[in-house]
DNA sequence: AGCACGCCGACT
DNA sequence: GTCGGCGTGCTC
């Protein structure tokens, strides 16, 4: 007898484990594991998946009372080592294990059980995205010899069109109209045979020039290091950790491919994750210039239909690279052999629901669950990956680091210069480019060069402030100031997504919604306002938009499918242009006619209550500052600063990240946050105020008496830090009519804090309609 | 989650 | 006496 272990898919903390079931003979064949099945699960009808497979039942269930499983809904989606994997991040992440498995399951699928009236049957609703058929058309023996009537002028074109061989339908059917009925025809007379074959939708490619990855003739000496480091890490098979920590322009790229074909040419495939936002054509092009047909690519802004289609090539065996985002890492690639994630820094690695995973600790488990190597690679590593170099282990594996100080060729790093924006308004100067930039644009112009400028608008947007009342209207949902959006003339709130239409100063029809004020005035510089300065700007030296092209880059401008590439593919055609956009320009973007970056304002996200406020501004300016001068000229980076004295700024002007990490280490050290302790954030939420406030009092008094009791069982100093802050209102206290309140934990970081806070959370009986979620190694505090 | 089981109040 | 309120607990 054949036993199945079956994860039901009822996410809810109450059901962890898998079940047993029976698999009935007729279903031997089919049942795997990763298939999703249909199984009967106390009084009703459950989707499932198959977990693990064996020929003896569990001791501790009754043999006899084992259901069998009624239908295979889906084929296998994942093997025993996924499987593995998604216990291991049910625990540690504290979610049920169904939520741990959806990322493995095929793009797309979404099968449910539900029924249609209260005591009506259990019906399937299945959403499954599946492969798609393309008709072929071709001529038969008789059909060459087939000479149509005179009128059938139709035919006559179709057989012309086939001649050569065989044709798609539908492109058939765009030349000849009509075609589909004339193929039908002649179908019957046997002059033709329609073929289907299997197609693959795809994106298309692109023209950008650097999109091109050609060999250089030779790596550089930090590239060589970092190659023999990473080849060697995937022979030992330990799943070791290699962090490239290179500064930017110095090739990482490189470093992954000529690893990734020698993986290739030993048999294994990679994985290379990239974050969402430089999932570009750019990116892609440089895998498919290098391995051609062997690349899949995975991203959200795919169709469903082209995602499952990449997909459903890797499972068949038929590519050995895929390139993605975060959830890529779950592609069901055989025979993995490297791992790659490039700009590990990047928090967009953090899944932000359920499951709350960092894709560098799933990576870092599985490679060590496959025995396969694990590139980390940045210009600007996290503290996180940097203290485990220094300790030289985690998790039971290696991490070594490998640094790459120098660009290839003659490229140095550009120069960096940071611009005190309070003594430009102390000599009077109230522009939005400082006298330098202005004096660095001016240049750009008269040499034909491209810039690069980046609004760091983060926690800097738009809003609308009455200058009689005072008051800054906010969302009745949200506890959040509302954001002005000029060209539409509404306010927004970017919790829930509300918009209002709104008149204001020096509109006649202004009227502040407190006080009924003319004086409702718009504060804040959006890339709408900066573009236009910019055109005023260069049409005081003389310029026109044909001598200079400005292109904007942010979330309105690149909403469309396909408008992110093309605005870059129109910098790049371009032979004098400035890029202005927000930090999707900052980061992976490699033009090297690019001499000049301008960051407009630096220090607005410095100011962000969370503690690694001062690593993302370090990161980010150190990331847009790279993206000059990686050609043969030379670059400059301008960086106005109200607080230029900051070490995160200092540091980027010196090209010292000691500067930073001398600063930030001890102030993290100080106040026990990571990489010194590990954080996590159990959130509250729900309509009733008094409710979500006492089940966050529970649960923080839960919290508290596990953790004295794990802190109270370890002995050492400095390794035993347990700390329990809360509850407290989360900085977000309200969003979409939720209350939300938090508690934080902080441990130490060789200690799983998921399982203990999963145990706190499940024994309590929650109120109906009040929501927790877990989140361990927390990113947003908000 | 979703449903049955069970143990107490106000109704034909 | 029983209909139904929703607290508790189980699901291979």
């Amino acid at each position: 007898m054949r036993y199945a272990s079956v994860c039901v898919d009822i996410p809810t903390r109450k059901i962890d484990r898998a079940f047993c079931y029976v698999v009935p003979d007729e279903l031997v064949a089919m049942v795997q594991v990763g298939t999703t099945v249909l199984v009967d699960f106390s009084h009703r009808a459950v989707v499932g998946y198959v977990i693990a497979l064996s020929h003896e039942a569990p001791d501790d269930v009754d043999v006899r009372k084992l259901l069998p499983i009624r239908q295979v809904l889906a084929s296998s989606a994942f093997d025993e080592v996924a499987a593995r994997v998604a216990v291991w991040m049910a625990k540690e992440y504290a979610c049920p294990l169904a939520q741990a498995l959806h990322p493995f399951l095929a793009p797309g699928q979404k099968v449910r059980v539900r029924r249609e009236r209260e005591q009506g049957p259990w019906i399937l609703l299945c959403e499954k995205t599946g492969p798609v058929d393309t008709r072929w058309v071709g001529l038969t023996e008789a059909g060459r010899s087939f000479v149509p009537r005179k009128n059938a002028a139709r035919q006559r074109e179709v057989i012309d069109a086939c001649s050569l061989g065989m044709v798609r339908l539908p492109e058939l059917a765009a030349t000849v109209p009509g075609a589909a009925a004339v193929v039908a025809t002649l179908e019957k007379k046997g002059i033709v045979f329609i073929e289907r074959r299997r197609k693959i939708r795809e994106e298309a490619a692109t023209t950008l020039s650097s999109a091109q990855a050609l060999r250089p003739k030779k790596l550089t000496e930090g590239q060589r290091r970092a190659l023999a480091a990473v080849d060697e890490a995937r022979l030992r098979a330990r799943g070791g950790v290699v962090l490239i920590d290179g500064v930017t322009g110095s090739g990482k790229t490189e470093v992954y491919l000529e690893a990734i074909d020698h993986a290739r040419q030993s048999g294994r495939g990679a994985l290379v994750l990239v974050p969402e936002i430089s999932l570009t054509a750019q990116t892609v092009g440089r895998f498919r210039s290098r391995f051609g047909e062997d690349v899949a690519v995975l991203h959200s802004r795919l169709s469903a239909g082209e995602r499952y289609d990449q997909w459903d090539l890797i499972r068949q065996g038929r590519v050995h690279v895929v390139v993605g985002a975060r959830s890529a890492l779950f592609a069901p690639l055989a025979n993995l052999g490297l791992i790659v994630i490039d700009e590990e820094h990047e928090s967009s690695y953090k899944q932000d629901s359920a499951p709350r995973y960092h894709a560098r600790e799933v990576a870092e488990h599985l490679a060590s669950e496959r025995g396969c190597a694990l590139v980390l690679g940045s210009a600007t590593p996290s503290l996180e990956s940097l203290q485990r170099c220094r300790v030289g282990a985690h998790a039971g594996v290696r991490w070594a680091r490998v640094e790459m100080p120098d660009r290839p060729g003659d490229a140095v790093l550009p120069h960096v210069q940071v611009v005190d924006m309070t003594r430009q308004f102390a000599a009077g100067r109230r522009s939005i480019f400082s006298e330098p930039l202005t004096e660095g644009l001016k240049q750009i112009v008269s040499r034909h060069e491209k810039a690069v400028l980046l609004l760091n608008r983060r926690g800097f947007a738009n809003f609308l402030m009455c200058r009689e009342c005072g008051c800054v209207p906010e969302c009745p949902h949200c506890s959040t100031a509302l954001t002005y959006h000029e060209r539409t003339h509404e306010l927004v709130c970017h919790s829930c997504g509300r918009r209002w239409p709104i008149r204001a100063w020096p509109d006649p029809g202004t009227r502040c919604p407190n006080c009924g004020s003319r004086y409702l005035g718009a504060y804040g510089v959006g890339t709408q306002r900066v573009e236009d300065e910019l055109h005023t700007l260069f049409a005081s030296f003389g310029c026109t938009a044909q001598d200079v092209q400005v292109i904007r880059m942010d979330a309105d401008t690149t909403r469309e499918r396909g408008a992110h590439q093309r605005l870059l593919e129109r910098f790049d055609d371009a032979s004098c242009a400035v890029l202005l956009g927000t930090q999707m320009i900052a980061k992976g973007l490699d033009f090297p006619e690019v001499t000049l970056v301008g960051v407009i304002n630096a220090d607005t996200t410095l100011k962000f209550p969370d503690f690694r406020a001062a690593e993302r501004t370090y990161d980010l300016l150190e990331q847009v500052a790279g993206r000059a001068g990686r050609g043969e000229r030379p670059g400059e980076v301008i960086i106005q600063s109200y607080w230029s004295t900051h070490p995160a700024i200092a540091a980027v002007a010196s090209h010292s990240r000691k500067t930073f990490l001398n600063a930030e280490l001890a102030a993290r050290k100080e106040a026990h946050y990571p990489p010194f302790t590990r954080l996590s954030n159990v959130i509250v939420w729900g309509a009733n105020h008094a409710e979500v406030k006492k089940t966050a009092g529970d649960i923080a008094a839960a919290v508290r008496v596990v953790c004295a009791q794990a802190g109270g069982k370890r002995d050492g100093a400095d390794a035993s830090y347990w700390e329990v802050l809360g509850p407290a209102e989360c900085p977000r206290s309200r969003i979409k009519d939720r209350w939300r309140r938090h508690v934080l934990v902080k441990c130490p970081i060789d200690v799983s804090p998921g399982p203990l806070l999963s145990r706190c959370v499940k024994k309590l009986a929650l109120p109906a309609g009040i929501r927790v979620a877990i989140d361990v190694d927390a990113f947003d505090l908000m």
